[in-house]
DNA sequence: AACTCTCGCAACCGCCCCTCG
DNA sequence: TCGAGGGGCGGTTGCGAGAGT
């Protein structure tokens, strides 16, 4: 006897949410916040199983979300992180502030797996030897080493924009602000990105987008996100944002916290002279001064996810 | 124009972990 | 201490749109 369902089969609704639905979603976090999802049917009348409504919400309807155009710079990180974490893609999302592990996943599926296959096609044709074992455990664990190395100094590089990022949000609030980073000319600002407004107009502006979907497109799909939204909620005061970002982090997220989240935290908590939140040790991994020279703890972790990767 | 194929993505499913009584 | 329930995560599926023939 399996785990029972978590709800009931007989008359929950199934497949593309309606921009119906969405709006009623939607009302229900602004008035009680992402969380207790079980009580979400029940309170609403929808006619949705609780996870589906959990799902709808962390994958499409949740503030922040940036739909397609992975940059090149994504790209790379999602690979190095693949690379490291494995396909634990709540974890590789936390990276990539705008992003969902349901995204990340799908991209990596449909894009960056194949991709990754062809060249690592052209690379064995070029230097099929480079790819056998090598002879001894010494020059592999030498080989590791230096891929582990470089790993880090390219997740370093690349994490340094959506952290510059979010510095550059956090001048939005009064804080000194650095020179934004480069970003794909695709893509919106990181300010007009981030942003995001609970009120009932945005909700209904959002969801009139939605209402009105482009000929050819899907309907109800909204690929790219309306923009009067974000411009708005930009324009907006400080407090939303802050509020709206708040609500982000403080989202349980037991089992892998959002780096993202955690480093607003921490600078917001920084920003207001408060306690010091304290570095996850990837993080601090990444931050870490140096090129080379690892600590243990480090060096066993990397060794484990490198060594789980290779199918050891 | 009609049909088939391929691709991308939203959503579902089932397992697992954590919390709480 | 233990079991039930809620929620999170990764894998998979199904559908719609566009491309190709």
């Amino acid at each position: 006897m399996g785990r029972p369902p978590c709800c009931d089969k007989e008359g929950v609704k199934k497949g593309p949410w309606t921009p119906e639905e969405d709006l009623v979603l939607v009302s229900y976090v602004q008035e009680h916040g992402p969380g207790n999802w079980r009580a979400v049917p029940a309170t609403t009348g929808l006619m949705r199983c609780s996870k589906s409504c959990r799902l709808r919400w962390t994958n499409y309807l949740r503030p922040g979300i940036r739909r397609g155009g992975f940059s090149d710079q994504e790209d790379r990180l999602i690979v190095h992180l693949q690379a490291l974490l494995g396909n634990r893609w709540a974890a590789i999302a936390s990276y990539l502030p705008y992003r969902t592990d349901n995204d990340v996943k799908n991209y990596w599926n449909t894009h960056l797996k194949k991709k990754l296959l062809v060249q690592q096609h052209q690379h064995q044709q070029r230097a099929p030897s480079t790819l056998s074992p090598p002879p001894n455990k010494g020059q592999w664990e030498l080989r590791l080493q230096t891929d582990i190395d470089l790993a880090r100094r390219a997740l370093r590089d690349a994490l340094s924009v959506p952290l510059a990022g979010k510095m550059m949000l956090s001048g939005t609030r009064g804080a000194t602000a650095p020179a934004p980073p480069p970003l794909p000319a695709e893509s919106p600002p990181p300010a007009l990105v981030q942003a995001y407004a609970l009120t009932a107009r945005d909700v209904s502006c959002m969801l009139d987008g939605w209402a009105r979907p482009t000929p050819g497109k899907k309907s109800g799909s909204p690929a790219t996100p309306p923009p009067p939204v974000a411009a708005e909620s930009a324009s907006g005061s400080t407090s939303e944002l802050t509020e709206c970002s708040a609500s982000i982090s403080s989202a349980p997220n037991r089992r892998a916290a959002p780096v993202a989240a955690q480093l607003f935290v921490r600078e917001e908590k920084a920003a207001a002279g408060g306690e010091e939140v304290p570095l996850s040790e990837i993080e601090s991994w990444l931050l870490e001064d140096g090129g080379g020279e690892q600590k243990p703890a480090h060096d066993g972790l990397l060794l484990d996810a490198a060594l789980y990767n290779f199918g050891f």
